[in-house]
DNA sequence: GCGGATCAG
DNA sequence: ATGGCTGATCCGC
């Protein structure tokens, strides 16, 4: 209370100063206080509150927090955790009797501790909101004063009041479908949702204190006789189809906000329809929305409206007929523009559809009756052109012209097509309109009209947690400073203004004057899509990784299904004490690949897990997400992220070459040595070309962002790298090795494999092994030049264990041409090298050139200074060795021995020449496997970590923050129900196994049970029950193989061969994937 | 860019 | 005994 008294010292210095400001910002203040009643009673009502609550001075600093939310009626239960009786339907409850159950049910949970922890976090906040009030002097008071002032004067000049906005908001929502469709539930308070969450409530259960979000166990405490019944997304979002289709006829860019609302300007329509026929704004209203099943049950306004309009149109007294007969419609609400016009009724009889129309409109059926009387001719009777059924009763309902004719017609039609309900909200922006959509709920809609006085007055009481985007928290905090209503937040504006920061103080600002955002548009393309799952507590690692893969494999499928890549990953943990953290890691370049999202999100979870050690990490939910979203098409070409050739030639020196080629004898496997020697000594000659001959954009996919300044040797070379360039001109005759990259259309993959190096391609081939720390071999073989033959055919490099090239030292020079194979310094290198071909055809297309080039580089890591031997060029990488990030590859020596490689020490640091990164590892492999994930994660740091993006820090908030996107799957955007079965049908295609919450009951004494993946390729053969690892893939198949024997592996490969050609194979797997997805 | 928190539905 | 899931935004660092 102390507190509050000091508040409301400040909140009477505000005052004070108001007055004083007013005299300052004279024009401003004449206009608000004309068309603002500033002199009305309630404004110095406000005032007066102010004045009465304001004490004497104090100014001790660490009072008691004000009671917020008359917590302290409610013993032991935190605000929080109290009954929101904001929803409609919810008035007038004994909240008391609620809280007490709600307390009862919940004290001493983990999940209720949890929820007082948070409490005391928002207390915490509040008393530091206050410190910073006590901190704040006069001037600074009148300053602030000035500026919201400002803010507010030029806010009132861009007010426009000329749109007419609706919110749309179904009734009860998924509750209403299953009333709809189980008509015994509707005399019954229900709820739809599981035991342990309700996702709504119909308005029955409502009256108990049930609410969405809200555990069903709780739910059946305040309700006893509370029926739960599970969702069922199909329905839902079939009806959101319906309703939708309605909401186009009126504003083509509405805007929906989620399968049950959506927001609508037709101010354009308003003007529209001025212009309409009278059977342009009638609609066909069935006399019951119960009739039996052997009549119709279409939407008669859909199967009917037009034949009606069209036979009555030519009886040829179309408008007079329906003016004629203008009954009015009684039972339809209001009544007073809507009107019936039309009566329709029929016997059983099996007649074809009337033909005299006319005939059936009779004057005799007069004002409120237009029911029950008398069926016309039974030869009248309309049957359905699409269930061929009999039509039942109806009559037809003419509506008025403006707006709240239009949205009554728009909720009759949507009420007619579903057999629900809708709200409405009219006023002059979406905020407004979406209070108002509340006002006459369930099954009604208000209207504020778009006049200044209007607007002002139904603001000045409004309390400020109605207005979407100001929840529970925010109603604390700033009820902590004595704002409650819209008024308040004028009155406080000062203090807003040095509280908050200048996105929420402007959002404030509008708010207390009414304004909001009058563009109804439809949201952007998505900015992230996650899955997250609850389950039964888990605390094996092992566990954990294999949900994590499934979770990785789903969301991963959602991007294909969407076309979209990634580039960042994160992962949500939340722990058995409801405790959530979020992690995070920034790829290089987007993804959709599962095995990548994978190893940035295990990395992450393994950081978790060790940072928790000794103890374990004790989980009840897991997610994953991926954000900075691009559409696949937009994405950088994956052959350039995912070969090391690719990648390599792009840090380091650039050559386009003369085009040759080669012709690749091998088909099959087993590459020899001396052709790989060969290869090179073939093209040796022809690529020592002069770097500037070949103009960097003569190849025509050839962007400015494909060109990189690379330098080789220089010091700086890595920062050199990451800068793109500026001038094409200039940086070539910097460095006379600067080439341009060339952006290639081809699908090539990577994977370093344990002591093995290996790299499988598809499509064009690219290459590429690294072995040893200081020395690496690029072999990058465009296709084309060999594939003429092989049209259509599998073309499989094969390099063995044994085969392996081996060279002594690269040199420079050498870098300069090659052919396919990759040697490296150390001979224990086992390479495999798999090259298959695309059809020349392709190639051609690709590449836009009836020309092959075969692009061959050797690269030394070393004397790149990719390689981090000394302390110099970590410099370069602008990180310590301390401050390595825990990156997603890094992990990747724990996919041998989760557990025991923690705690391994001896590591060696050296420079990933990719993701140009300090790397600790313990040996080869690890650097090896790093490299790997890099490669296929990550492009080209350097474009896209450059930071070139300019910061667009608009200090304005939309009106309606958080508001959410809109084109995401919706179907999958709520569970409630995680009984043992699940209900939404996603739920089941997103995850191969069930990591769901077992029901109680359940004698599974297992938190959950794993699956393998679907992908029955991976049970291959060659399955041996060995730990899951980053597999060998195979170059004909694409699938990964788990065994790592390599004679196995080859049999593998044969096999594949020897079962068809590569396009059909791919062809299958295309038609297997459309199978999938039409499942 | 990351992580926590808030908000909506 | 049982306390969801998806997506967006903002803030502070
Ligand atoms: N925490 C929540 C809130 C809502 N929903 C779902 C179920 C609702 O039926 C639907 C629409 O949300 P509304 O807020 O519009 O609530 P209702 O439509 O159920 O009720 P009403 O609009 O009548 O208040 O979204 C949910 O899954 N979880
Ligand atoms: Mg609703």
């Amino acid at each position: 209370m102390p507190l509050e008294n000091t508040m409301m010292q400040q909140c009477l210095m505000l005052e004070e100063e108001d007055e004083n400001s007013n005299t300052g910002s004279a024009e401003f203040k004449d206009d608000w206080e004309e068309d603002e009643n500033w002199t009305d009673p309630q404004w110095e009502d406000h005032l007066c509150w102010s004045e009465r609550n304001s004490v004497a001075a104090g100014h001790s600093s660490n009072k008691e927090l004000p009671s917020v939310n008359g917590a302290c009626h409610q013993k032991g239960l935190v605000s929080r955790m109290m009954l929101n009786d904001d929803k409609a339907g919810m008035e007038g409850l004994d909240k008391e009797k609620i809280n007490q159950i709600i307390y009862e049910v919940s004290k001493g949970s983990r999940f209720y501790e949890n929820e007082k922890k948070k409490d005391e976090q928002v207390n915490k906040r509040i008393q530091e909101q206050y410190d910073k009030i006590q901190k704040i002097n006069e001037s600074q008071l009148k300053q602030g004063l000035e500026a919201a002032d400002i803010l507010l004067e030029e806010l009132e000049r861009a007010r426009d009041l000329s749109y007419t906005i609706v919110h749309i908001d179904m009734d009860a929502f998924y509750a209403a479908v299953e009333m709809r469709d189980n008509p015994s539930l509707k005399d019954k308070p229900m709820a739809v949702g599981g035991n342990s969450m309700l996702s709504t409530s119909n308005y029955h259960a409502r009256k108990f204190g049930v609410r969405a979000a809200m555990p069903g166990f709780i739910g059946k405490k305040l309700c006893p006789d509370l029926v739960i019944v599970p969702p069922n997304f199909e329905k839902y979002t079939s009806v959101s189809r319906q309703i939708r289709e309605i909401m186009a006829e009126y504003d083509p860019n509405f805007c929906p906000m989620s399968l049950d609302e959506a927001y609508l300007d037709i101010t354009e329509y308003i003007k529209k329809r001025e212009k309409m026929s009278d059977f342009e704004r009638s609609y066909i209203c069935r006399d019951s929305q119960n009739v039996p099943l052997t009549l119709c049950q279409c939407d008669l306004n859909r199967t009917l409206r037009e034949k009606v309009f069209s036979q009555t149109a030519s009886d040829g007294n179309s408008n007079s007929v329906l003016s004629h007969l203008s009954n009015k419609c009684s039972h339809f609400e209001n009544g007073s523009c809507s009107q019936c016009v039309f009566t329709y009724s029929c016997t059983s009889s099996n007649n074809s559809a009337g033909s005299e129309i006319s005939s059936k409109t009779t004057e005799g059926r007069s004002s409120g009756q237009m029911v029950g009387e008398q069926n016309l001719h039974e030869a009248e009777c309309f049957s359905c052109q699409e269930c061929g059924k009999i039509c039942p009763e109806f009559r037809l309902v003419t509506f008025g012209f403006g707006a709240d004719e239009s949205v009554r017609e728009m909720r009759f039609r949507i009420e007619q097509r579903t057999r629900l309900t809708a709200s409405a909200g009219i006023a002059a922006n979406m905020m407004l309109a979406k209070v108002c959509s509340d006002k006459n709920k369930p099954n009604g809609q208000y209207r504020l009209p778009n006049t200044r006085d209007a607007v002002m007055q139904f603001i000045k009481d409004l309390p400020i947690r109605k207005i979407s985007g100001i929840g529970k928290v925010s109603e604390k905090m700033l009820k902590a400073i004595g704002i409650q209503t819209c008024t308040d937040l004028f009155n406080q504006r000062s203090l807003l203004y040095h509280l908050y920061s200048p996105i929420s103080f402007n959002y404030f600002m509008r708010i207390s004057i009414g304004m909001g955002s009058t563009t109804v548009e439809r949201d952007s393309e998505r900015k992230s899509i996650s899955i997250e799952r609850t389950f039964r507590e888990m605390d094996k690692p092992s566990d954990m990784y294999d949900l994590c893969r499934e979770l990785c494999h789903a969301l991963s499928e959602d991007l294909r299904e969407e076309k979209i890549k990634g580039r960042t990953v994160g992962i949500k943990l939340k722990t058995v004490a409801f405790d959530v953290k979020t992690r995070a890691y920034t790829l290089a370049n987007h993804t959709s690949d599962t095995d990548v999202i994978y190893e940035a999100a295990r990395g992450l979870l393994r950081t978790e897990i060790q940072t928790c050690a000794p103890q374990p990490l004790r989980l009840r939910l897991m997610g994953v997400r991926i954000s900075s979203l691009l559409h696949e098409s937009l994405c950088k070409r994956e052959k350039r992220q995912n070969t090391i050739t690719g990648f390599i030639k792009q840090k380091s020196q650039k050559q386009k070459v003369e085009q040759s080629s080669f012709d690749l004898q091998a088909v099959g496997h087993n590459i020899e040595p001396q052709f790989i020697e060969q290869g090179v000594d073939i093209l040796q000659p022809a690529n020592k070309v002069d770097l500037l001959a070949s103009k960097p954009t003569v190849d025509s996919k050839v962007t400015k962002q494909d060109i990189y300044k690379c330098h080789t040797v220089e010091d700086e070379s890595l920062q050199a790298i990451e800068t793109p360039m500026q001038s094409q001109d200039r940086t070539e005759k910097e460095d006379p090795r600067i080439v341009d990259v060339t952006v290639q259309d081809s699908d090539c993959r990577a994977a370093v494999q344990d002591s093995h190096c290996r790299a499988a391609v598809q499509d064009e081939d690219c290459q590429a092994a690294v072995q040893d720390v200081d020395s690496v071999a690029i072999v990058h073989v465009e296709a084309t030049a060999y594939s003429a033959q092989y049209e259509n055919n599998r073309t499989a490099v094969f390099i063995s264990k044994d085969s392996c090239v081996l060279k002594e030292k690269v040199n420079k020079d050498d870098r300069t041409g090659g052919i396919c194979g990759s040697l490296l310094k150390s001979n224990k290198c086992p390479l495999n090298s798999f090259i298959s071909a695309k059809s020349l055809s392709e190639q051609r297309r690709d590449s836009g050139s009836n020309d092959e080039i075969n692009y061959f580089q050797l690269g030394d890591l070393k004397e790149m200074n990719l390689i981090n031997l000394d302390s110099k060029s970590s410099d370069s990488s602008k990180q310590s060795i301390n401050e390595i990030p825990q990156t997603a590859a890094e992990d990747v020596t724990n996919t041998f021995n989760r557990e025991s490689s923690i705690y391994q020490a001896d590591l060696v640091t050296f420079l990933c020449p990719v993701c140009n990164k300090n790397i600790s590892c313990a040996n080869e492999e690890e650097i090896n496997l790093h490299i790997d994930v890099c490669l296929k994660g990550q492009e080209h740091i350097d474009l896209n970590q450059t930071g070139f993006q300019t910061p667009d820090y608009s200090k304005v908030r939309k009106s309606t923050p958080h508001k959410t996107n809109v084109n995401r799957t919706e179907e999958n955007s709520n569970q409630t129900c995680n009984e043992s079965q699940p209900h939404d049908s996603n739920y089941h295609r997103r995850l191969s196994s069930t990591h769901e919450k077992n029901q109680s009951g359940s004698k599974q004494t297992e938190p959950f049970t794993l699956s393998r993946e679907d992908d029955s390729v991976r049970e291959t053969v060659l399955s041996d029950g060995k730990e899951e690892i980053l597999g060998l893939i195979c170059p004909v198949c694409y699938m990964e193989q788990r065994d790592q024997d390599l004679d196995i592996f080859n049999s593998h490969v044969d096999t594949c061969l020897s079962k068809g050609t590569i396009s059909q194979i791919l062809e299958e797997q295309r038609q297997s994937e459309k199978a999938n997805l039409k499942r």
